[in-house]
DNA sequence: TTAACTCGTCTTTTT
DNA sequence: GACGAGTTAA
């Protein structure tokens, strides 16, 4: 397996000039990568002057294991974009009107801003959605427009009043991210290339520093990335870009396929290379993924090659409807492993939208098989967490006005939505930071005397805090958590959402200990931060978790597994309903590359399936079969689970409709694994956030006693939705029955688990 | 100011 | 179905 084959090793020798690899899926485009950077330190290349550029942080950690196994003294920069303009921004943020300690705002925070300063415009969030300026400022910036070229460029027509409120609006959010010393997700890729465009002596200075790039994924570079890689490759165009046309799934975030197609004219002399051979997958999965992506018209085509076995059929499971398909795929894997002796981990569920994961996750808890999910509410989205973070953000940048929203009243200091609203006008107009403004908060008119205090209390508590912001940032955080009194009034509550919020707070503890051991002298907290911020869902996978891994088809890219499952090939889903409605055929199109790039994960054996009805935002519809379907030649099966044996308590408990007229007893996932739980849950688990450990029902299942402080003590008659979105309806010794948001309700367990 | 409740809107994919 | 915004009662 070390050998190279002819064309890998030509990528691999390639030393001086620009070099396109197209590589196919499975074709070992990573080893190619890998294997080149340690040639280049080979043959005298200092790795300070490599910059390697992936499209995970998962796949630039595999990427630098993967060269230390190969080199163990070669250490050049491997990380993503966004990672590397952060780390470029900290050392030029004067030249785009940053300070160095600037904050990268995550896509809530995003949005809180955008709110935030809509409604100091007064314009009526419900009538113009946030979500979809956002939208609109975010594809602005792709495009490299800020607010003035934008103007420039849009006209805005009389009847379009969303674009007249993005005029508006647009400048202003613009505005308010340069006073909080901020920038968003798009701002990091932006400003860094402008700082490109408008400093000719750095970019000289950074294309010499870096004279040796590698990019991957080069088919979902979008306009900015494009830019800051041409500006980096000029003096020294020795850029290996590596990517698949076929694989480009990002358009609709600004990636431009043109790129890579484009390649040989923007670098004239380029050498190409090929890499069609695949050392991935069957021949019977490679034949149907070809079959489907040969019905793109805007594609050069390409053959897939193969020398490993011919394989089982790909396989087309039709079930009645979504509950039984998640069944059927538990009962299939359950089979699988019990026949064939595969470990669980070899096993991967691909979707369309994340919506789709629920009863997947539900069936395979029924059949206690242990699953991650790339998705969801991530470690550093919890509530607390970002509490607790903001608050360092704070610290680290006292002008970050989300953050000091976000925590100016955590926990409760008596600082309402009419005071906030009071501080943020008054500091608008005085031009300074919101924080300054609460230590000036006797000059703002209208306040009352228990709101000037409460606002002059917190800033000097920011004030303190930030006396040892050089102090390593665990130290820091636990400082910030006695001084604030966060986690008072938790001492002796033993309720699980207090429990949870608890380990969540010991997690981002842990996590900030291992912060400072790994980084040692050059820990930071700005740095700290950056890392919490630039983390992804995927990145949290762990390949030999044991478990079966759940994600929805785009986080699939790049990686394998034996056995795939690709649910709800239907219309409107694979197709997105958003790309049939388009007009431009090249959403549908980027919709059939998203299958196949799921289909060609699949090693051994490949599962598509489809329902007869669905459950899908709250209706049941029926499904229609996708018309990616019938491109291919699969094996049709109809999957009818007779309810049997001891599945059929199973099959009653899909049965949900009947609980709203009677009280039946609703079975739980079995009740031992709750009791099994331990108290702490391990770091592990609480990283997978997901994991199967994480999703068991907490506390409060039904049958239990409770007490509320204010109605007492009662049952618990029913419970639903999940997380922080959980309810449960309690039943009081009157009759009464009430309705309770568990994450926010003084509801506690009474007597012990 | 806070918690419970009611009502209305939006609904893809992610660094 | 999920979630935010507004309303009401204390």
């Amino acid at each position: 397996m070390n050998e190279l084959t002819d064309s890998q090793q030509q990528a691999v020798d390639h030393k001086e000039g620009p070099l396109l690899v197209l590589a196919g899926p499975g074709s070992g485009k990573t080893r190619v990568i890998t294997h080149r950077i340690a040639r280049l330190v080979e043959v005298g290349v200092a790795p300070q002057q490599i910059l390697a550029i992936t499209f995970t942080n998962k796949a630039a950690r595999e990427m630098v294991e993967r060269v230390e196994s190969l080199l163990p003294q070669a250490k050049p920069w491997v990380g993503t974009f966004h990672r590397f303009c952060a780390r470029l921004l900290r050392r030029h943020a004067r030249g785009v009107g940053l300070e160095p300690n600037y904050t990268i705002l995550d896509t809530s925070d995003q949005r809180r801003l955008l709110k935030s300063v809509m409604a100091e415009l007064d314009h009526d969030a419900t009538h113009f959605p946030p979500q979809a300026i956002a939208a609109r400022i975010s594809r602005a910036k792709n495009g490299l427009q800020d607010p003035q070229s934008w103007a420039e460029n849009s006209r805005t027509g009389i009847g379009d009043f969303q674009g007249r409120i993005m005029a508006e609006v647009y400048p202003a959010y613009q505005r308010a991210l340069q006073r909080s010393n901020a920038v968003d997700f798009d701002d990091l890729l932006l400003h860094v290339a402008t700082l490109l465009r408008e400093n000719s002596e750095l970019r000289r200075q950074l294309d010499e520093q870096y004279s040796y790039i590698l990019v991957d994924e080069y088919q979902d570079t979008n306009l900015p990335q494009y830019n800051i890689i041409r500006a980096l490759s000029q003096d020294f165009p020795n850029l290996c870009a590596t990517g698949d046309p076929d694989q480009s799934i990002y358009a609709w975030r600004g990636a431009e396929i043109g790129n890579i197609l484009r390649f040989e004219q923007d670098f004239p002399d380029a050498e190409i290379v090929r890499l069609e051979d695949n050392f991935r997958s069957t021949k019977e999965i490679l034949r149907q993924a070809d079959l489907l992506i040969a019905h793109n018209v805007h594609r050069k085509s390409k053959v897939l090659v193969t020398n490993n076995d011919d394989g089982p059929p790909v396989e087309l499971l039709s079930f009645p409807d979504g509950v039984a398909e998640a069944e059927g795929i538990a009962r299939q894997i359950r089979t699988l492993v019990e026949e064939t002796g595969r470990g669980w981990s070899e096993f991967a569920i691909f979707y369309r939208v994340n919506a789709l994961s629920r009863s997947l996750e539900r069936a395979l808890q029924r059949h206690r098989i242990p699953f991650q999910v790339a998705a969801g509410v991530g470690f550093f989205e919890r509530t607390e967490v970002k509490d607790i973070v903001a608050y360092l953000r704070l610290i680290a940048n006292p002008a970050d006005r989300t953050a000091f929203e976000r925590v100016v009243n955590k926990p409760a200091r008596g600082i309402g939505k009419v005071t906030l609203s009071r501080v943020i006008k008054w500091a608008a107009e005085q031009g300074t930071s919101l924080l300054e403004a609460a230590a000036a908060a006797e000059n703002i008119p209208k306040l009352n005397k228990r709101a000037v205090k409460a606002l002059h209390g917190f800033a000097q508590l920011i004030n303190e805090l930030s006396q040892n912001s050089n102090s390593p940032v665990a130290e820091l955080m636990n400082k910030v958590l006695v001084q604030s009194r966060y986690t008072h009034g938790w001492e002796d509550d033993l309720s699980d959402q207090i429990e949870e919020r608890r380990a969540n707070v010991q997690e981002l503890i842990t996590a900030a200990e291992q912060y400072d051991a790994e980084q040692g002298q050059s820990a930071s907290l700005e740095g700290f931060l950056e890392d919490s911020s630039l983390v992804s869902d995927v990145d949290q996978l762990d390949d030999d978790s044991g478990s079966v891994t759940l994600m929805t088809l785009h986080a699939a890219k790049g990686l394998e597994y034996s056995v795939v499952f690709i649910v709800a090939v239907e219309e409107n889903i694979l197709p997105h309903e958003r790309a049939l409605q388009s007009e431009d055929s090249f959403d549908l199109e980027e919709e059939r590359r998203l299958l196949f790039v799921g289909m060609t994960r699949a090693k051994e054996q490949l599962y598509l399936t489809r329902t007869e009805r669905r459950n899908y935002r709250g209706r049941s519809q029926s499904a229609i079969p996708s018309g990616f379907l019938q491109e291919m030649d699969l094996t049709a099966i109809d999957v009818n689970p007779e309810p049997s044996g001891p599945d059929w308590d199973d099959a009653h408990d899909q049965d949900d409709s009947l609980d709203d007229f009677e009280p039946v007893i609703k079975r739980r996932p079995p009740l031992d694994e709750q009791a099994d739980r331990p108290q702490l849950m391990t770091a592990a688990d609480l990283l997978n956030g997901t994991s199967s450990a994480a999703k068991l029902p907490l506390g409060f299942s039904i049958g239990m006693q409770v007490r509320h402080p204010q109605y007492g003590v009662g049952t618990v008659v029913d419970v639903d939705g999940f997380g922080r979105r959980k309810t449960a309806t309690v039943e009081f010794p009157s009759g009464e029955r009430r309705h309770f948001d568990i994450a926010k309700s003084p509801l506690q367990p009474v007597g012990l688990r």
